[in-house]
DNA sequence: CGATCATTTGATTTATGTCAACTTTTGTGG
DNA sequence: CCACAAAAGTTGACATAAATCAAATGATCG
């Protein structure tokens, strides 16, 4: 169980950034029933539709939630790495309406939602914890909308990779100027509305430009300045300041 | 005070559409301290990056979320109408990372942060609705981003009808055959990623399709089943099912 | 070490944007 | 209630970002 003990460290760490729990509920996070699940790589583990009595826990790796559109393809609404849960609403919400992947091999801890609600029962600051990730997850969904309607290819996917950047920064498994994100150029396709063959090409434009440097799943980030310029991009939608303040009830 | 009475009921009426409270719930949402407030058409009330105290039910009109690209335009990334709740996340995180704005001349109805959380502490089943209602939300931009990314003008102008089509209805404010939306073309193309050009041809097409008639600010859905079909809509995430099981405890 | 998966490249097409004018509707003050 | 200004909608000609199709190369993984 120290394998899954660190999992829930790293999501305990993650809920400090945005909510204050104190040291009773964060033990109570971390005595939760749970399970280990590894997943392979193009792997759904939660089918569109489906209805689910856990949520997972990424540990290691890159999943995603996705639609799945009438001819077949898919689109990528959501990008969820280490530290984040993947199916939050769920806990008020247990019929999904989308479907969760694994882009690259994933790392899962899967805690059920019974003794989850139960943890929120008995600590309503832990659930406003979860709403208040729920909330930023839905804060990140609602800047895609506004990306994809208007910006461009490049504008678009410079605007990824600096949230990627802090999201992982946050987690510290990775700086703001280099981390892993271990997708393919489709997948990026299918976050962005764009097609792998303009992601190669956007891609390209964006190394040229000495602004990103994507070589086998590292991002290396050349110039986070001009980067985040030219993204027109502002962290304050990640809800990653301090969280002082970040009680429901006092 | 009659005027803001009926605003809260259909507010009531609406969180019941997704969850299950008791007449007791009810009773001490109704009891909320709340004023009523007018805005004009095109007038932003929830600045970007403001920090509120107070969210805001719309009673009459549309209002939207929107963010500010760095060129002066606007990207709008929900719609709000009569009974939702424009601003249910900064209940946990009250800067807001957005704008809210009026579509149309909008009736609100405002209510404090601090009795909306006094509210949620002592009826954990409300702030479990409230999260319910943002999940649905959540779900809601998911489903845009998919479209925006896959779709092309037609088919995501007529999802963005279908989904307006159920809300409203959902609402007992029209029917999904046809319902009022006092909204621009203008303003649909700030929310689908279109020019307002496009929009107007696009909803022509529609037209001449025997889709949908917009005319006057009345939605006009000629054919239900061939628009669902032809916008590849599934209202399932809307959750707007039978509320029997959502309560979070028992 | 072969097979699948991922990336790169080029030629061509297409959906949507842009610009600019015009018409219709809506709202407002006299 | 009219007159007029402003906002919203419509139309056409043209430009362009990104899609599509197709093929070659390079990387990964049993």
């Amino acid at each position: 169980m120290v394998d899954t003990d660190q999992a829930v460290d790293l999501f305990i760490r993650r809920l400090l950034l945005r909510s204050n729990l104190n040291l009773h509920e964060q033990e109570a996070i971390r005595s939760l029933p749970r399970i280990s699940v590894r997943v392979h790589a193009r792997r759904d583990f939660v089918l569109p539709g489906a209805t689910v009595d856990h949520v997972s826990l990424v540990v290691a790796g890159v999943a995603a939630r996705f639609d799945l559109m009438r001819d077949g393809s898919r689109a990528i609404a959501q990008f969820f790495v280490a530290g984040d849960v993947c199916d939050l609403p769920s806990l008020v919400a247990p019929r999904a309406g989308w479907g969760l992947t694994a882009l690259s091999q994933v790392q899962l801890v899967q805690i059920p939602l019974d003794a989850l609600r139960r943890l929120v029962s008995a600590y309503p600051e832990i659930g406003a914890a979860f709403w208040r990730d729920s909330a930023a997850d839905a804060g990140v969904l609602a800047k895609w909308v506004g990306n994809m309607g208007r910006k461009d290819a490049k504008a678009r996917v410079a605007h990824l990779f600096c949230e990627m950047a802090v999201r992982i920064e946050a987690t510290g498994l990775g700086t703001r100027e280099r981390f892993a994100l271990d997708i393919t150029q489709e997948q990026i396709g299918d976050a962005m509305g764009l097609t792998p063959v303009h992601i190669n090409r956007t891609l390209m434009a964006l190394r040229e430009d000495n602004l990103i440097f994507l070589h086998s799943h590292v991002v290396e980030v050349i110039d986070w300045e001009r980067l985040v310029s030219f993204a027109g991009f502002d962290e304050v939608f990640l809800l990653l300041d301090q969280p002082e303040n970040a009680r429901m009830a006092t």
